[in-house]
DNA sequence: CTGCCTGCAAACGATTTGCACCAGC
DNA sequence: GCTGGTGCAAATCGTTTGCAGGCAG
């Protein structure tokens, strides 16, 4: 859980990015020094906003963009789930599932010597917990015989 | 992990239906049967389909405001997040969050005394696993308040 | 100087909403 | 017969894309 200090993240960027052939603009620096500087997970939206109080030219699209990019480059990651439509579940209880980070199908993980989760207390933060979900991420058999060796 | 079999989830349609004095219609017991005759957590456009293979007049309009209905009478739930929005996570290790059902805010949780989870072995279902997040789901404080006891 | 990144605006896909009609109770 | 659920179409929201111009290397 240890975030490196914002400094040491922007030299990384700088490193990821000589070793891509790929310029450390502005903004890439300005939306890295934004979702470090959070911890609460902001959407690309509020990523936006906070960005355009400093930099007032940038689009939207850039933001999307950018994020994109240094999730690609492993600096950031994507919280909730990889695709981006609701799915729904025919069970209510808690289990645990498989997602796909490449086409983004999800399965239910069944036969798995996991432990039930008892339900943390939370309470210091005002949040009462009455369940969860745990995902497990990675690349399901098609993506990876599909991609062959490049991931 | 236990699915109740299809008929008697279609008689807690019917029940709960009469409880909130709202009519079990037959759109209604179709969306449920088709998330409940699946294993792979379908988005609602693929409800859609599968709904609309059986009676062609269907909306997506009603597709989603029934499984929204559905959600909120517990027989089915969300997988994934809450929201639809791609959110963004400074940190890339393997971690806990707590998301608030109601307004989707989504923050890391700390101080909590779980194990770290050891990958599982998925490969009966070729699925390679990389990494792992845990959603604990609950309610904030925020919308405790808000909402009074009403929740 | 060159290529890639950016900003803009339009396109796109998923979801929501307003309204008239129809079906369940 | 009423109420509220549905179908349709338009609106909305988040995200993506095509293209011309600008900046990092």
């Amino acid at each position: 859980m240890n975030i490196r200090p914002i400094d040491q993240r922007l030299k990384e960027l700088e490193a990821l990015c000589r070793e891509h052939n790929t310029p450390c603009t502005l903004q890439r620096r300005l939306v890295l020094e934004t979702v470090l500087g959070r911890r609460d997970h902001p959407s690309a939206d509020q990523v936006y906003e906070d960005v355009a109080g400093r930099s007032p030219g940038i689009s939207r699209a850039t933001v999307h963009r950018t994020l994109d990019f240094l999730v690609s480059l492993g600096l950031v990651s994507r919280a909730c789930h990889p695709g981006h439509v609701a799915r729904f579940d025919a069970i209510t209880e808690n289990h645990h599932h498989l997602v796909c980070m490449h086409c983004d199908q999800m399965i239910d993980f069944e036969d798995c010597d996991l432990p039930e989760l008892k339900l943390p207390d939370a309470s210091d933060s005002g949040f009462e917990v009455t369940g969860y979900r745990v995902q497990f991420r990675g690349i399901c058999r098609e993506c990876r015989e599909r991609a062959g060796s490049t991931i």
